[in-house]
RNA sequence: GCGCCCGUAGCUCAACCGGACAGAGCGGCGGUCUUCUAAACCGCAGGCUGCAGGUUCGAGUCCUGCCGGGCGCGCCA
């Protein structure tokens, strides 16, 4: 429609004298229904060049406006130049019929078709199972992910990973302090700093190792299947690896459960081994962006406008984040996609630049990397905010809140809210009030309309399929198939801009409008040609709420 | 000190690349179940969109400066 009015402003203007170049007529719905169904500001934005009032321009592009009778039922201009058109019926229907006719397939729109993309998300080094600070990141990756995919692009799902580093030997530490205590329950013990005070581990356990039970697990389960065998083995041995073993099964089962697959995991050692890494030092060095200096190699990053060079490989010669992150974005590039999406935490942001200047300085096109940065979550319990840390175990897990409201209440809260503002996660209120939630709201509407579809099976009542639409005539029967025309836009809208909020924004209109129209309408027991017409435009309604919810991966219940 | 994000109803948040009278949910107050699900619906109250300027036909949205909060600014990731 919005292309069809466009095309038709177009066509008057040239009969006005045309309108400057690359102008494209905006539309937008007017928040006042009174104000008709598309609003074209086209008048206000020419009034200048036409040098006349704005409402003179929108009173001579209107009468000069050649518009399909069918379509458009009324032009009228309004306020300071505001041009109004309102949809004709017949063309309303045409599109309901059109909705049942796509069925699960619409809302997809072609906009991406042949190209691909890459969502990198999660990305948690298996250091401890995934706590609600990764949820946000999960939920919002696999949401991008699907937002492309609905508008037609092929999709990666990648977690990027290092196995290697600090943290990860530091847990191997950990896991062999536990395990030595198995085998030698009299091994003494010391008090080190914990969450509330001083806690008891075991000799040996580091100053910063991970305090979580699940340590102990996978201690005692070293000790169940080896009994004392491992005590001489090395901590980043057989310690380190069942314990990235362990976590990372867990993670992956969380992940399950929220209803994310990840496609491949990348490890950062990959990078390692092929030599990437210091290809791209030399690389670097051979245009004059890399340098030795104190025994370490420096990017300079202060010839893209930084105050300061960074350190790409320590004087220990062991590489920053940064090289190996080069190294992993030029790799994805080498691999064909149109776009590398990147869900990162704003801790994260000020890296971006650097890694971009990186591959940018090696030549490749940056512009097809993107990165989504999303606001912490607060956690709140009690009225207090909760801090967490992955070490000292005081955190709550994705598993725990989902386990305390439910998977799909977990994905629609991370998902209800812009990425780039504080999420506040209350969580006496999300286990008290569950019930609340908004994502009931929209699962209820679903429920609804499938009742009323095995009513209609239980009464015998067969509703004719080519129901003459034209008998939608209820004030929240067109205002409801209003509503659902707007689900391609809205998904395309949310996926240009990756944010997923704005779906779950629109379905919670399209929520309203089908119980408004419930609440006024009955459906069984009306005139069958009536009744068939509105099992239609409720077919309709069941067809946007489960396919909108699928893009946020939340389910459709039949039942509630 | 510098950089990025945010500041909208009592609370949590929307507002579609600048549009018409700034909207929801929760909380508060008052109504509505013999009907396809009351996990619902209807109504009322509640706002100088942090403050001060600027840009223009028009600003919550863009620019500048303040104020307040978050996150960064490491040979950690």
């Amino acid at each position: 429609m919005r292309d069809y009015l466009a095309d038709r402003i177009l066509a008057a203007l040239a009969t006005l004298g045309g309108a400057p170049d690359g102008f494209v007529p905006e539309f937008q719905q007017p928040a006042n229904p009174e104000h008709g169904d598309l609003a074209s500001n086209a008048a206000l934005q020419l009034a200048r060049h036409f040098r006349r009032a704005p409402r003179q321009v929108a009173e001579d592009l209107a009468r000069a406006l050649d518009v399909d009778a069918r379509r458009i039922t009324s032009v009228e201009i309004a306020g300071p130049g505001f041009i109004n058109f309102r949809f004709g019926p017949a063309w309303l229907t045409d599109e309901l019929a059109r909705i049942v006719q796509a069925g699960e397939h619409y809302g997809r729109t072609g906009s991406g078709t042949d190209r691909r993309a890459i969502v990198e998300f999660v990305s948690a080094n298996p250091t401890g199972p995934l706590t609600v600070g990764h949820g946000r990141n999960a939920v919002l990756g696999d949401t991008v992910a699907n937002l492309f995919e609905w508008t037609g692009y092929g999709v990666t799902r990648e977690y990027y990973f290092n196995d290697a580093g600090r943290q990860m030997r530091v847990l191997g530490e950990s896991v062999k302090a536990r395990y030595l205590a198995f085998v030698d329950p009299s091994r003494g013990t010391r008090e080190i700093e914990g969450p509330s005070g001083p806690v008891a581990v075991p000799d040996g356990f580091p100053e910063d190792g991970y305090l979580g039970d699940y340590i102990g697990e996978i201690a005692r389960g070293l000790h169940e299947t080896h009994g004392a065998d491992l005590v001489d083995a090395p901590a980043d041995g057989p310690f380190k690896e069942a314990a990235e073993q362990v976590i990372f099964r867990e993670i992956e089962s969380t992940l399950h459960r929220l209803g994310i697959r990840m496609d491949t995991y990348f490890n950062e050692r990959t990078l390692y081994e092929t030599g990437r890494i210091w290809e791209i030092v030399e690389a670097l060095r051979g245009r004059d962006l890399a340098y030795e200096k104190d025994g370490a190699t420096w990017f300079r990053t202060t010839a893209f406008g930084k105050e300061d060079d960074t350190v790409l490989v320590k004087s220990t010669g062991e590489p920053t984040y940064r090289l190996p992150d080069i190294g992993y974005h030029v790799d994805k590039l080498e691999r064909g996609f149109d776009r590398i999406i990147d869900i990162f935490g704003a801790d994260h942001i000020a890296t971006y630049p650097d890694v971009v200047s990186g591959v940018k300085a090696l030549g490749h096109d940056t512009d097809r990397i993107e990165v989504v940065i999303y606001q912490f979550v607060t956690l709140v319990r009690g009225g207090e905010p909760v801090k967490m840390s992955t070490r000292k175990a005081t955190y709550v897990t994705l598993d725990d809140l989902m386990d305390e409201v439910g998977e799909d209440v977990t994905r629609f809260f991370f998902l209800m809210r812009s990425p780039n503002t504080h999420l506040e996660f209350d969580l006496d209120l999300a286990r008290e009030a569950s019930e609340k939630n908004p994502v009931f709201y929209l699962q209820y509407a679903h429920a609804r309309i499938a009742s009323i579809l095995r009513k209609a099976e239980e009464v015998g009542f067969a509703f004719d399929p080519d129901a003459d639409l034209a008998l939608l005539t209820h004030e929240t029967e067109t205002s409801l198939v209003k509503v659902l025309l707007g689900f391609p836009e809205a998904v395309e809208r949310a996926a240009e801009a990756r944010e997923p909020h704005r779906v779950a924004t629109y379905l919670r209109d399209v929520a309203v409008a089908f119980t408004q129209f419930y609440g006024a309408c009955r459906i069984i027991g009306e005139d069958p040609k009536l009744a068939s017409a509105r099992m239609q435009l409720a077919t309709a309604a069941r067809i946007v709420l489960r396919n909108g919810l699928s893009v946020l991966g939340i389910s459709a219940p039949d039942r509630m």
